[in-house]
DNA sequence: GGCGCCGGTCGAGATCGTCGAGCATTGGAA
DNA sequence: TTCCAATGCTCGACGATCTCGACCGGCGCC
């Protein structure tokens, strides 16, 4: 499915998307022009979704991340959702199956934020919270190999 | 901590990364080099941490996207994060307050090697699995505003 | 008011990306 | 075996983009 070139440049523009052409072909040991052949059709593949800037949420004032599991109570889960999708704190969410319906991820500047965003969640819904310590695994790409 | 213009940049790179200079400029406003210069000092500043590319995992062959949550045996805490961060299929790992010790997100081609992998795991901790079935929010940038 | 800093523009030279042309390999069909 | 088409690569040239230095203007502070 992938080859070993491709694994190659999706390896290095995981470690940096703004890499010119130019270096990418280098360390890749291609020309430029196949290069952007093949990131082309990585992103016409659908391999590629998109290119993104990853950030330090401590360094825009989120001092809090949470992960939140939410199960909303019955005939709640479409309002939950869509409570959850309008609130930007809220930064990732999945669907998920077991008792819990929602698992998501929440950035908050303070204790206080938290407690308003959970409080009005938790008029729909159960909510069970973790406040992130660490994070031991940095978002990461899985393994490539023979795809 | 971040002017108009700063969230403008951040908003178009979240959206493309790989976009010019020139075009990101254009957008916002501003010259080339006033652009260049903001994205450095974003980096400086540790708001901009490094620029990546998102994948689409199911055109990769991993069919399926769970969530974990681990809770160690006594005294298995530290082996059991080395397992974590040592399984590449393991994309994500967030090490949370609460009941569960962490919290951790899974690709995999097939419920065989769901199964495998979370053996491995459940060796030394108990483990609580849940199938991602959707994902009602990808991953976005929190609010930017005055932060 | 005068000064220095910050953040901006402008223009030129260097660098980079893109396009067309052409080549090598592969696989299938005559 | 030979021909042919498809694929994926390189090369070179042109146009676009980036970067660097020089310079400008507003703002806060003596």
């Amino acid at each position: 499915m992938l080859d070993d070139l491709d694994r190659r440049l999706l390896d290095l523009l995981s470690a940096n998307a703004r890499i010119s052409l130019k270096e990418l072909a280098q360390e890749a040991g291609l020309s430029s022009p196949s290069t952007a052949d093949r990131l082309r059709r990585l992103e016409d593949r659908g391999v590629i979704t998109g290119f993104t800037v990853s950030i330090n949420p401590a360094a825009l004032g989120y001092a809090l991340q949470a992960v939140v599991r939410v199960r909303p109570m019955p005939g709640m889960l479409h309002i939950v959702e869509k409570m959850i999708q309008d609130t930007p704190e809220f930064v990732e969410c999945d669907k998920v199956t077991g008792d819990d319906c929602f698992i998501a991820k929440l950035l908050v500047r303070d204790m206080e934020q938290l407690d308003t965003i959970l409080d009005r969640i938790a008029e729909k819904s159960q909510t069970n919270t973790s406040i992130v310590k660490s994070s031991p695994v940095k978002r990461r790409l899985p393994p490539l190999a023979s795809g």
